[in-house]
DNA sequence: CTTGACCCTATAGTTACTACAGGGTGTGTA
DNA sequence: TACACACCCTGTAGTAACTATAGGGTCAAG
């Protein structure tokens, strides 16, 4: 199977897939006299696994290291609900986040009033108000709360960590 | 107000000020004989304000946009309205496709057994499945709803977007 | 032979930071 | 005066997970 199928199989762009063998993730197929990688059935497999752990917002790192342990299978299953807890503590901490986040934002939009000039709207108000060390109304729960502005800012900040 | 007072006083790590000011987002500030930069209070505010909207998980471009509704307030007030609706779209967006990973993760952190080896864990057992074509548990609702499986994997490959 | 689809490697770009290299400036203390 | 330390500067590179582009090779059909 050569790239383009593979990537048809499994809905996975061709670069991508570059990218996974670079990073060590998808194994190294065999080559054709062309050059043209020739992908087997194990690809196929392990390509499908790596996805499956994006769609759960598993980091490639993270990854690597649960296909250690497919790869051990003597090795110590605490150490995969370790993993997995860890990313779903992640998750939840995102989630928390981004209700606070969306809470923000409905308040914000709420002051829209019925002029159409920037110069009156409530929006930019609000905005340029916390510029000025006023309490706006986005945040003025979460100005109460300095540990909500941390967990809203934080996780913005090292959304990659 | 040197840099470092300038971060002390607003919270920004002084790289990210530097970095904003190179994005256009702050404008440069005057400099002293020695090449230090001297911040004004029009700074200390345009960080807040800059600082405020990273908060809501605007982007710097969309920033940039409300900047210059702020510089021109004779513009049209409903293209803020836009914006921040666009936002809080792709925020609630975000936060289903998180609450749905929530649950995905919990089923499979409800697979781990008692047994500590890795050959034996069920949560490496149902990811391996998912790369045999099987409906996982993590993902068999998902299965029976194509579109929520893109509801996952579309926000975390476009996280950037 | 030409054309278009597919493939290759290497490099760069995206977003929002964050870190580091190498060097300059200012101040306090011995 | 010399040294140490804190602070500042510009430029570059790195982070994570892709995604795009440049330049060139291969293959099959017309």
């Amino acid at each position: 199977m050569r790239i383009g199928e593979l990537g048809q199989a499994t809905g996975v762009d061709i670069e991508t897939i570059r990218y996974y063998e670079k990073a060590g993730l998808l194994p190294a197929p065999e080559r054709r006299q062309n050059g043209y990688r020739a992908y087997a059935p194990l690809h196929v497999e392990r390509l499908a696994f790596i996805r499956h752990c994006r769609a759960l917002d598993i980091s490639l790192a993270d990854i690597q290291r649960l296909l250690a342990f497919v790869a051990h299978p003597e090795s110590d299953c605490r150490d995969i609900d370790r993993l997995i807890d860890a990313q779903l503590a992640r998750v939840q901490a995102r989630l928390q986040s981004m209700q606070a986040l969306e809470r923000q934002l409905t308040a914000l939009r709420g002051r829209c009033g019925k002029s159409h000039l920037a110069g009156d709207c409530g929006i930019l108000h609000e905005l340029v108000a916390a510029a000025h060390h006023e309490a706006c109304i986005c945040h003025r729960e979460a100005l109460s709360k300095p540990a909500e502005v941390e967990a809203v800012i934080a996780p913005l900040a090292t959304q990659g960590a």
